[in-house]
DNA sequence: ACGCGACAAAAACGTGCTTTTTTGTCGCGT
DNA sequence: ACGCGACAAAAAAGCACGTTTTTGTCGCGT
């Protein structure tokens, strides 16, 4: 298999820059394990597909501080996902970050569920509309002393 | 067929205030068309379904300004959808209203696709790999005119 | 090539403030 | 009941500002 990757490829696979790879790999956000003896990183392909996404994000507009907290999250909410970023799949709008694992869908910071299947709501207020008395007739919303005579 | 919702029967179907329906619709949220000759307002099945979304976007934190743009951005970005609260799936989080329609996913207010499968980064990679030249070869990555003798 | 340090520009963030939007409540007339 | 108008409180949006984060670039040593 691969013994690593350099930062060269890094960049070359990933379209980042030596930079941020650096910037990155010292505030925290990927730690590759040094392999080389003279003291040089070697990326791991797991590594790699975080940049890759890390990327993207990047470039749908999320902020670093943004995919940061999403990426923590992301290992808190999910620990029994080895790899998030290579089993999941995202989806950005504006400035968060939606997790789909599944059938449910999360954000990825708070982890809080948002998920409206609208089309149910129909049938819900159809049903609503069944239980609706016929005239003027008031029913029993609250009012939960109304017993029948069994 | 139902003759129309009274404001009452709606308030009580949708959880909402009278005051904000009248605002609502005052505002052109909605437009329920008037049917009684009084001059009173009957809300359409429609109506109550649009309501009863708008509902559950507010308690989910969304401002009414953002679903005002949301409903415009529905009817603009999918005007083959009758009814598009109907219809499709909304999910939200943070500030964001996401729409599901079909295989895709995008903004409600910017119509943006924004789908991550992360899982073919992973692939995408992997091809890159391959490609990848054994040692200290450079690839014409940006060299159009390398020609093979054909 | 890599890693590191330093300087500076760009981008993002937080905060406090003002303005606008939204909602509640009351009252009056139909 | 409904619709409307008016006043005020609550919520959201917009804005200017200083602070922090992120990135580019240069240079030096290995």
């Amino acid at each position: 298999m691969t013994q690593g990757f350099t930062r060269q490829q890094v960049t070359r696979l990933t379209g980042l820059s030596t930079r941020q790879l650096d910037y990155w790999r010292k505030t925290g956000l990927i730690d590759p394990r040094d392999t080389t003896p003279g003291g040089h990183t070697r990326y791991t392909f797991t590594d790699l597909v975080i940049l890759r996404a890390a990327r993207r994000l990047l470039d749908a507009g999320v902020s670093l501080q943004r995919i940061r907290k999403c990426l923590d999250a992301l290992t808190r909410f999910l620990p029994s996902v080895q790899h998030p970023l290579a089993e999941l799949s995202l989806v950005v709008t504006g400035d968060v970050v939606l997790v789909f694992h599944g059938e449910r869908a999360f954000d990825a910071l708070t982890g809080q569920q948002w998920v409206f299947p609208i089309a149910e709501l129909a049938t819900e207020v159809e049903k609503m509309q069944q239980r609706q008395p016929r005239q003027g007739e008031l029913f029993p919303a609250d009012d939960p002393a109304r017993e029948t005579l069994a």
